[in-house]
RNA sequence: CAGAGUGUAGCGCAGCUGGUCGCGCGCCUGCCUUGGGAGCAGGAGGACGCGGGUUCGAAUCCCGCCACUCUGACCA
């Protein structure tokens, strides 16, 4: 083990890392367990308490070994060296904080139960830092005056604090976690919209460098605030967030606000028959009554009651569509709308659940443009165990006609004329937003233009979950075996594993290792006295994305052993001869960190 | 916050018709073995989550609390 400073030779940036490049696993610290934890529950926290590299010790808090630790700070350094290249600069915001900030914004309160509060032993509140709007903009409104001194972008690389109500997944998502937060501050929207598109260039070239596939979505704005936003979604099939995408043009949206090519009237064949009622005793579900009328959910009109800013709101969609609450609340110009509860539906409709329906609604209704078309449609009758049949939007009800349902796998696409979507899942690891001047109002951060004239600074913010790439990285890349680490965020870059205790094999073993290691080469030699299944289960397990494999069988075949950790058969491995090993594989090492 | 469940050796679990706790893996020692988590022999390791109650006696039954997990709500 010999650990030193080394400039990286494919670091552009001239940073300076601490690296300890080459290590023996007999000296190492990577407790690595056979059986699987009972609480893991993501594929990336089964492998990472696996292959030792975190270790949980409460809800969604967890430590780092060494090997984790090593590949956060991987992720770290390719963020800071993009995030520098685009001209940011890095500071370094307390993570504890005084509660005045978020009361200067009002998030003290807004944000409810998942600030972690505390008090200190005078009895004056604190919390820890979610996220750092307030406290970046109170040091920019402090130090930033002119319109000479904009634009700038800050960031951070901070512990951030979340009480969430359900940590999940392992690093996907715990109440402590790594962020990387920027803030861009400019002088006008349009300067703000020219910060955005530099961050959105370096978080593409942050994520390409650590080999994901990822999709870059339309985004809902949320309580931030803001107007322009996109996230960076990873596309793994365990992932949270649903994503809706073109098959034939670049659009994509998170399914939280994704459109759809607006439906086309298709007029129906016979003029509709008047409205009647009709009896269907205790089915309310969409299911129930459309087995027992025998009629498709397509010609069903579902009637839900949401509290919207105090008042109950009819919302009505197709029984074969799902409401988007986040569009409703959009459309009705509020920040959230609720599902009423029980009593609250029969207070408004005189009917208990399952019979509500648009027609003869006394209050405000808002139907979803694909439900306004239906023709001959069925609902309930705002009465008990009846239904209504033959409804026809504007002829029987009025109601204002949005599109608040959720798009669903093969609507036209709202962009181009001939593709469909597809839902995909995966998992946010980035979010770039356009916030405009709501905090630098609320907080007076403002500068005085060349004639002195005041105006709020134009913000944007930029966040990478730096912790949870960590996670997400294994999400996407893994097979039965362990992980298969990028070359850029792996713990080490070369695995060399000695089989047998052979001098000669010894020899080799050591030799190859302080070559790689003079080549800048981070390698990590598995010098235990095992068995060889064990060592290769281990090297499969923790993923390193080269092994070497040096043993008597190997060197009287002419050389040591490599093979690529995504290859499966080790008969495959690519025998090289001893006294060109290093070479040969500090050129792979350099081949697979471009690619 | 609502519903469900689990806390017993480092990890995974059994024991729950009350009688002071076992198994597998891991760990230690020795022998043997060495190209995909070997084998044999011996060994160490436990206030059974915490507090109270019932009982001659509680891991086991009852009450309270705490922690954790799952489903939902929530998630810049």
């Amino acid at each position: 083990m010999r650990c030193q400073w080394v400039r990286s030779p494919r670091d552009k940036c001239a940073r300076v890392c601490y690296l300890a490049l080459a290590m023996r696993w007999s000296q190492a610290f990577i407790p690595t367990i056979k059986e699987a934890p009972a609480d893991a529950t993501s594929v990336s926290h089964l492998l990472l308490m696996r292959g030792g590299f975190i270790r949980r010790i409460g809800a969604g808090i967890y430590e780092y070994l060494p090997l984790g630790l090593r590949v956060l700070h991987k992720v770290q350094s390719i963020v800071r060296a993009e995030m520098d290249r685009a001209g940011a600069l890095e500071v370094l915001m307390p993570a504890l904080l005084p509660a005045d900030y978020f009361r200067e914004t009002g998030r003290w309160d807004v944000f409810g139960d998942n600030l972690l509060r505390l008090k200190d032993r005078k009895g004056g509140d604190y919390h820890l830092g979610p996220t750092h709007e307030e406290i970046i903009t109170d040091m920019v409104r402090r130090e930033i005056r002119s319109y000479r001194d904009l634009p700038r972008n800050l960031y951070q690389i901070q512990t951030k604090y979340r009480d969430e109500p359900r940590p999940r997944g392992g690093l996907l998502r715990c109440r402590e976690f790594t962020m990387k937060d920027a803030y861009s501050f400019d002088v006008d929207e349009a300067g703000a919209l020219a910060s955005y598109e530099k961050m959105r260039v370096a978080y593409t070239r942050i994520f390409d460098r650590m080999g994901l596939a990822y999709r870059l979505v339309q985004a809902d704005s949320g309580s931030m605030g803001g107007s322009t936003s996109a996230e960076f979604q990873v596309l793994v099939q365990s992932g949270e967030d649903f994503l809706a995408a073109c098959d034939s043009c670049d659009y994509a949206a998170n399914l939280e606000v994704a459109e759809s090519r607006a439906p086309a009237d298709q007029p129906a064949a016979t003029a509709t028959p008047p409205l009647s009622k009709v009896a269907t005793p205790n089915v309310g579900t969409i299911a129930e009554v459309s087995a027992f009328l025998k009629a498709p959910p397509d010609r069903f009109l579902k009637s839900l009651l949401y509290l919207a800013g105090g008042e109950i709101v009819m919302a009505v969609v197709r029984g074969d569509h799902e409401l988007n609450e986040i569009k409703l609340a959009r459309a009705l110009g509020v920040s959230e709308v609720a599902l009423a509860n029980e009593e609250q539906i029969l207070k408004a409709t005189g009917a208990r659940t399952g019979f509500a329906g648009p027609v003869g609604f006394k209050g405000k209704v808002v139907v979803d443009r694909a439900a306004a078309l239906v023709h001959a449609g069925i609902t309930g009758a705002n009465e008990g165990d009846f239904h209504i049949i033959d409804v026809e939007h504007t002829r029987d009800y009025q109601a204002e006609v949005r599109d608040i349902r959720s798009v669903a796998e093969g609507d036209g696409c709202p962009r181009c004329a001939k593709g469909s979507l597809k839902v995909y899942r995966g998992i946010e690891a980035g979010h770039i937003f356009v916030l405009g001047t709501h905090y630098s109002a609320k907080m007076k951060a403002c500068y005085l233009d060349d004639k002195g004239a005041e105006h709020p600074i134009v913000m944007g913010c930029y966040g990478i979950g730096v912790s949870r790439l960590v996670a997400t990285t294994i999400e996407q890349f893994n097979d039965t075996d362990g992980m298969l680490w990028p070359m850029s965020i792996a713990p080490y870059q070369v695995h060399v594993v000695g089989v047998g205790q052979d001098a000669a094999v010894v020899d080799a073993c050591n030799k190859l290792v302080a070559e790689l290691e003079q080549r800048g080469v981070e390698v990590l030699f598995d010098d235990r006295v095992e068995r060889p299944g064990v060592k290769f289960k281990d090297a499969d397990l923790i993923g390193i994305p080269l092994r070497v494999t040096i043993g008597a069988k190997g060197l009287a075949s002419g050389g040591i052993e490599l093979k690529p950790r995504t290859e499966r058969d080790s008969k495959k491995a690519e025998i090289v001869p001893v006294d060109r090993a290093a070479e040969v594989i500090a050129e792979r090492v350099r081949a697979m960190l471009t690619t």
